[in-house]
DNA sequence: CTGAAAGCGCTTACAG
DNA sequence: CTGAAAGCGCTTACAG
């Protein structure tokens, strides 16, 4: 199968290659009667535009990139659709890139720009607050990157960024749970280094600080983010001599591992302990009990995180812009009630 | 920001862009002296090469594109590390593209493959079977495509796939319905056009037939796949005059819905109706109570599908292969009990 | 409205 | 081991 070229079409229609490209790209500067000739032999050659040399003669591809941690993670769902919503109606595809939590650091995601393999990039991953600096300074804030519903490291914060206030959306949720007279109330946080949960941990903490409680190390388990992570780490935090009332979870995902494992250890949710979950997604209302949690407006995000970009790209590139903050909300349905003690 | 090009370096090196390109591509052909001085050259200059360009001259792009329905489906979590396992020990990269349930067309995928983006594509979401014939069958064969988990359209059926009997999958799950004792066995299909779901909807009543019950249309409902259709799915089969004592869903996620349905209305899951899943995905397990389902290799399918698509990018493209079938495997938890009726 | 020509940045036989 | 040169397929000022 020789794919047909510009050069083929050309010659059947009996013009030059130039005029063949403008039928595709401006067909308002052909004449009809020229316009139809070349039509009918693209239809005959069966012709279809190189992508390769057309993104490489203009220098651009007309592609985001969206890079996020795991394809399968229900969170995403919505903030895809608002990504799409309006990537939609101004031209330009969506690819995705997964890192399956592998950090990315500063310069994959520069090579990626640099590379011009997209016109602009998403960044809804965490990644190392370590990158190598290849990139000045100055260089850096010249990448079209938007950041979506994470924090952000020191070395990317020259970047534009929109997400809630996740230290005080965490404060909010502790705060919750001890109007409802918890004091033991446990933190299941997501990789040590990840400085989304890192945010979550820090609004938990200056909650029970407040509170005048002291949320010591053996308050805190790690579960990654990920369901098998959480239902660990709540196991060991049930083992403990001196078990926790109430359960915070950085993420709705170890929420329903959390639930789980409370279950499978014979006790009840929320008689013996309640839970509390992060993120809102589709699945919370549906657990058993319902799952009061933090509602992110992942679809506001995912609009406003592509429409920042595309300022990015067309516009002259912001300095120093400040993040964009979207509104949380404490969403309470019945994973929580008073403890029982 | 003007990037520098392999000119820059060659200039601030004092050799050719060839000894440059040579350093980058086979060093090995290039004298120590001269390499060392590049090197410095690419250092000093910041030089990147420049991706457009090398996959236009190359005439391809080292990437692989996973056409999948939706990002958050978590079923495909394990699909995409069986992927990746493969790919990441052959030099491939990855790019996702969400269909969000669009059927694509024979023809837009095919104009993947031409149009030279990706080397080649494998297909995990649902695709019109009516493209329009752009595509020989003869050129259709030569397109570098494999299809993963999905039955597929006869148009499509020239190209290799990998995936689970799903008639053989469905008829297995229905006949543990009723060697259970049920009668009543309703079914939640997925989108009416959507393959898949219809060879799985064939072997529901493939039993029920030969079981010499008839399944007439009101014990089938559908819940396009998502869990908000089958939530009003179940809602309308609990309120048939003769509502069904087990429910048999055409995938996990739907099964969730099901579940929340039931307990919504007031009833109970086994005690009350029973209610059988599809994927064995991880939350399967965790659902209160866990859910009987069918498991499929999820991960097994991603590496086979990758392994093959490999082939057909390196080797001959090969004539009517049959289709790879994986082994599934009906998984019994404690959605599923004896009709109390 | 159309064509001849330059050039995007790279890779790769071909000579030497 | 290295360089000069052709060429990948397209787009786009520039002339006419």
């Amino acid at each position: 199968m020789t794919t047909a070229s510009i050069k083929d079409v050309a010659r059947l229609a009996g013009v030059s290659i130039a005029t063949v490209s403008r039928c595709i790209n401006s067909p308002e500067q052909v004449r009809d009667t020229t316009r139809e000739k070349v039509q009918e032999a693209i239809r005959q050659t069966g012709y279809s535009p190189n992508t390769l040399a057309r993104n490489f003669r203009r220098g651009k591809t007309q592609v985001i990139m969206v890079v996020l941690p795991s394809v399968g993670d229900p969170f995403f769902t919505g903030v895809m659709s608002g990504i799409r919503a309006v990537s939609d109606e101004s031209g330009y595809s969506l690819l995705i890139n997964e890192t399956q939590f592998n950090t990315m650091t500063e310069d994959e995601i520069g090579a990626m720009v640099v590379s011009k393999l997209a016109d602009g990039i998403i960044l809804l991953a965490s990644m190392s607050p370590f990158g190598t600096r290849v990139l000045s300074a100055e260089s850096r804030r010249a990448l079209p990157i938007v950041i979506g519903c994470e924090a952000i490291s020191s070395e990317l914060d020259a970047f534009p960024s929109v997400h809630i206030d996740n230290v005080a959306a965490a404060r909010e949720a502790t705060e919750y749970l001890l109007s409802q007279g918890h004091r033991k109330i446990a933190f299941i946080s997501g990789q040590p280094d990840s400085l989304l949960t890192r945010e979550r941990e820090e609004g938990y903490r200056h909650a029970m600080k407040e509170a005048g409680i002291d949320a010591g190390n053996d308050c805190i388990a790690s579960g990654g983010l990920t369901l098998g992570g959480a239902i660990e780490a709540t196991r060991v935090l049930l083992s403990r001599k001196d078990p926790p009332s109430a359960i915070f979870c950085a993420n709705d995902e170890m929420a329903m591992g959390c639930m789980h494992a409370i279950k499978a250890n014979g006790l009840s949710v929320p008689r013996d302990i309640s839970v509390m979950g992060f993120d809102d997604t589709r699945y919370a209302k549906i657990m058993d009990p319902p799952l009061t949690t933090i509602y992110q407006p992942a679809e506001e995000i995912g609009e406003r995180v592509m429409y920042r970009l595309l300022h990015e790209i067309e516009e002259e590139r912001s300095h120093g812009s400040k993040p964009e903050i979207v509104p949380h909300k404490l969403i309470i349905r019945r994973s929580v009630a008073r403890p029982s003690g």
